[in-house]
DNA sequence: CGCGCGTTTGAACGGGCTCAAACCTTGTGG
DNA sequence: CCACAAGGTTTGAGCCCGTTCAAACGCGCG
C-alpha cells in the first residue's frame, strides 16, 4: 500500500512550494481585464469592450513586502499567484495577523480611507500581483464603470471574509479554532483548484497562532491532538484532513 | 461639593437617552447629499451641482433589525441618529458581535457580495438611517462619480475600523479589552461631539462581552477593577473616564 | 559544520469560564 | 401606585484551559 505522507508533493497540486518550482518564468508583465475578472471569479455584468484596459504586474519574493504601514494609497492589488500575510504591528511589540491572502484575493482596500495604508502585507512565499492604479478607479467620466462595480464587489467579498476571520476567534476552545481554521484552508484551496485533502501550510505556526490570537505551543498542541484522534495527520507545514466531518464537529 | 454621578443626564450631552428625549419629531423624509458627506466626514473632492439628488431615511425603534442576515441586498445605509449593533448568529446559537455602529457609520457593505447582507444589524436605541439605493451606486454612465467615490471612502474606512476593532481582541487580558473598548467608545462619543469623559453605554455588558469574546461576568469584573484602581467610575451604563493615561497604560 | 529558526512536548502557574446566588432596573398588568 | 416578572449587573467559589518557561529535535542555510 502506498504511504501518501511520504510522497513529495508536486508543483501540480500545489500552488506554492519551493522557489524553484515557482520560476514565474512568464515574461508578459500586464494583465487584462478579463483575467482580473477570472482571478476574481466575478461573474457578474460584463459590458461593452473591455480591450485594451491593461494592469501592471509586481513580482514579490518571500519576505518581500506588497504594502506597508503608513506607505500613500497608490491603488489595489489582487493577487495572482502566491500567499501572503496581512498583518497590524502594534507599538508595543503585539502583532495581530488579519488575513492570509491568496489567489484572488484584493490587497489595499483599507489605504483609500486616508490615503495610507493601514497595514503591512508581507509574501509568504514568491508573488505575483496585478496593480489596479487609483487613477483608474478614480478617475471621473470614464467608460470602466463595471471595474468600479467588480471593485465594490471584490471589496465586500474581502468584507465578508475578514468577518469570518473575526468570527473565527470567537470560539472558546484552542483546538477547535485551529480546526476551523483547518477548514478554511481546505476550502481556499479547493476554491483555487488545488486538493482540500492535502496541502502545504504556507505560513508558520507563529503565523496560524498570530492570526487566531493564541500561542505557537498551543497551535502545535490543537495540532497533535487533532492528528491523536484520528482527524487529520501532519509532516510538518503540509496537512491531510482524513474526516472533515469530524473536523466540522469541533465548530464550538 | 456638586457629586456629579447623581446629576441626571441630560439629551444635550448624550446622542441617545429615553425614547422620550428622542422625538424623532423631524418630519423631514430626505436627505441630500451633503447632509451624507456631513454625516460621513468626508472632506474629499466635491464636485460639480449635487442639488437635487435626496436619499430617503427610514427609521427604527429600539430592538428592530435594520438588515438580517440572507436578506437581498437592496442598498447601503448611513447611521443619522441611535446605536445598533452588528452581529453574526452561528448555527450553534454562538453569537459574536462585529461593531457598534453609530452616527456616520457605514451599513451594509458586506451585502454586495453574493447580493446578500451577511449579519444582522440590530438598533440598540431609536435610530435613523439614511439609504443609498443599490441603482443610485450601479448605474452606469450617471454623473455621480463623488457618490461612488465616497462609498469606497466609507467603505475603506469601515475596514479599517473593523481591523482595528479585530485587533481588540488580540490583548491577553480581558482587563486590556475593556479598557481599549472603552476608549474607542469614549473617542467615538467626541467625534460626535459628545463628551469623551462621561457617556452611557447603549449596549449591554453581554453585548460588549460578545464583542470582546470574553463571558459577562468577566467584563462586569474588569469594569470593577477599572473602578477599584480610580481609573473610571461606574453607574450602571454610564460610565465617566477619570484618568485617559491610566487607561492607555492598559493597552497590553 | 554550526547557527538560527521552526516545531514539538512537558510542567506549573494563573486567568477566564462555569455554575450559582443576590441585587437592581425596567416594563407590564392589576 | 404597587406587585410582579424578566432580564441586566455584580460578586463569589472552583475548575479547566491556555500561557509561560524550559528543553529537545529537525531542518535549511551560510
Amino acid at each position: 500500500m502506498l504511504n501518501l505522507q511520504t510522497l513529495p508533493l508536486s508543483a501540480q497540486w500545489q500552488p506554492h512550494c519551493s522557489p524553484h518550482a515557482l520560476k514565474l518564468s512568464n515574461d508578459e508583465r500586464w494583465s487584462s481585464l478579463q483575467e482580473l475578472q477570472d482571478l476574481l471569479q466575478y461573474h457578474g455584468p460584463l459590458q461593452g469592450r473591455s480591450d485594451g484596459e491593461l494592469f501592471q504586474r509586481r513580482r514579490l519574493k518571500v519576505g518581500q513586502s506588497a504594502l506597508t504601514m503608513g506607505q500613500t494609497f497608490d491603488g489595489l492589488y489582487v493577487v495572482r499567484l502566491g500567499t501572503l500575510k496581512t498583518m497590524i504591528n502594534h507599538a508595543d511589540g503585539g502583532v495581530h495577523v488579519l488575513a492570509f491572502p491568496m489567489k484572488g484575493s484584493l490587497l489595499g482596500f483599507d489605504g483609500i480611507y486616508k490615503n495610507t495604508y493601514t497595514s503591512d502585507v508581507v509574501a509568504l512565499t514568491d508573488c505575483d500581483l496585478i496593480r489596479i492604479p487609483a487613477a483608474e478607479l478614480f478617475a471621473p467620466g470614464r467608460g470602466n464603470n463595471h471595474l468600479e462595480q467588480m471593485a465594490y464587489w471584490a471589496c465586500s467579498r474581502e468584507i465578508t471574509q475578514e468577518q469570518e476571520a473575526y468570527s473565527l476567534t470567537r470560539s472558546v476552545k484552542s483546538e477547535a479554532r485551529v480546526a476551523r481554521f483547518l477548514q478554511t484552508m481546505s476550502q481556499r484551496f479547493a476554491d483555487m483548484g488545488f486538493s482540500p485533502n492535502r496541502f502545504i501550510l504556507p505560513m508558520t505556526r507563529r503565523d496560524i497562532g498570530h492570526h487566531l490570537s493564541v500561542t505557537v505551543e498551543t497551535v502545535s498542541r490543537a495540532f497533535s491532538a487533532l492528528v491523536q484522534q484520528g482527524i487529520i495527520s501532519v509532516d510538518f507545514r503540509e496537512i491531510s484532513i482524513l474526516s472533515h466531518d469530524a473536523l466540522r464537529n469541533f465548530e464550538r
